[in-house]
DNA sequence: ACTCATGTTGACCAAACGGTCAACTTAAGT
DNA sequence: ACTTAAGTTGACCGTTTGGTCAACATGAGT
């Protein structure tokens, strides 16, 4: 256990750690922390309880563990542009992969809804922080935006709530929307269908021209 | 106990009803069907558990009348419009309604929106039959007013989604949005704000304008 | 004043909860 | 083959859970 350390640690932690965290992720956005049992997660895990255990501390240690994972993924994979780059490309490209967030994986925009929806205990301080960091950003550059003429003037924070809402309702209303669509599950060309008509109304909305519709 | 029966059939009934049905409201509203006891439920009511035993005879009992209520009263409120009617009026109309009820009753969307993330176990039936019906009609009605060419033609079942999701954001997700906007609750110039950027990005976006705007 | 229906509640129960632990099996380095 | 670290797990503990019940208090009709 010298050479190998930087190999592979331990494969079968590992293993079982992320059997864990993604068996947790599932069981904690049906039913939020206090509705989620250690039980639950272990069955979904198809380990014995104590086994869950030996690997997270406490029911605590778990739920941050799956939350902070959420949270790292999600800061990973969007959210990044400049006042150089175009209004348009930026909210097209941002409420696609967005959609397409909340479609693949809705589990986890359930599990951050249910945080939220019970006050968000454990991670009001990320929100009052980093996340709030990242929106005076990112409205300041749609600020810059409105200022240049390049999109109609409308409150920033607002115009992406407005973007959070209607791509996440798909991961938190899945159930609602997929019953009320009468299908079973979400297909590609419901991502299109999606994205299609989010992007077109907010854009239009603010101004812009979706690039299917320019020229 | 014969001429009194329909003035007040039992005036401490109701009262004591009521009481427990509002502070089940708040519970549930914060941490699901099963993060819930029925112990935090009396203590919110302020009575002792067996009392609450007494007017409900279960905890999903309780769990019902409360969902029932929501919806109740969601369906007197709003959302009644016809083919005949002006699309600008009915859209803003209705998304006033939605945010107002969103700002000032959280509870309520924080409540069916917990369930639906669930996989709406107790409400799947009522969705599939009654909101999906009442979904038809409407949409239909979105599309006769595409077909005359009143509005930019959109799929209607997702323009209804997006006007529940903007509107329903502010009180699923109120912890973050005032965590966000750095408040301590909603204020009334918020109401307007809100209802002001959602009215006017959605009606835009689907080539109607707002009243304020016209002329 | 008496009566009976209505309402109240502490004490209690079995089940499920989060969490612990010692005994055990398996994997890996030498 | 031996040793030690890593991983597994049934049994168990104290607490909380939803729910019951018998004893009690209070209301209203006569």
């Amino acid at each position: 256990m010298k050479a190998s350390e930087n190999n592979r640690k331990s494969h079968i932690r590992e293993k079982n750690y992320l059997n864990i965290l993604n068996a947790a992720e599932e069981v904690f956005a049906q039913n939020g922390f206090k509705g989620s049992s250690m039980n639950a997660i272990a069955e979904k895990a198809g380990l014995p309880k104590a086994n869950i255990h030996y690997y997270f501390s406490n029911k605590m240690a778990l739920y941050m563990e799956v939350l902070q994972r959420i949270l790292v993924e999600w800061n990973q994979g969007l959210g990044e542009f400049t006042e150089q780059d175009d209004p348009s490309e930026v909210l097209e490209h941002y409420i696609a992969s967005k959609v397409l967030q909340a479609c693949q994986k809705p589990h986890q925009s359930k599990l951050f809804a249910s945080e939220v929806i019970s006050g968000a205990p454990a991670i009001a301080d990320y929100i009052r922080t980093e996340m709030r960091q990242w929106l005076r950003e990112k409205s300041a550059i749609f600020q810059i935006w409105m200022d240049k003429g390049l999109m109609k003037p409308v409150d920033p924070s607002h115009l992406m709530f407005m973007i959070w809402s209607t791509t996440q309702h798909y991961a938190d209303y899945q159930t609602q929307v997929l019953l009320l669509l009468n299908q079973q599950e979400y297909e590609t060309s419901d991502y299109e269908t999606i994205t299609r008509i989010v992007t077109e109304v907010i854009l239009t909305g603010v101004g812009l021209t979706p690039s299917w519709k320019k020229q």
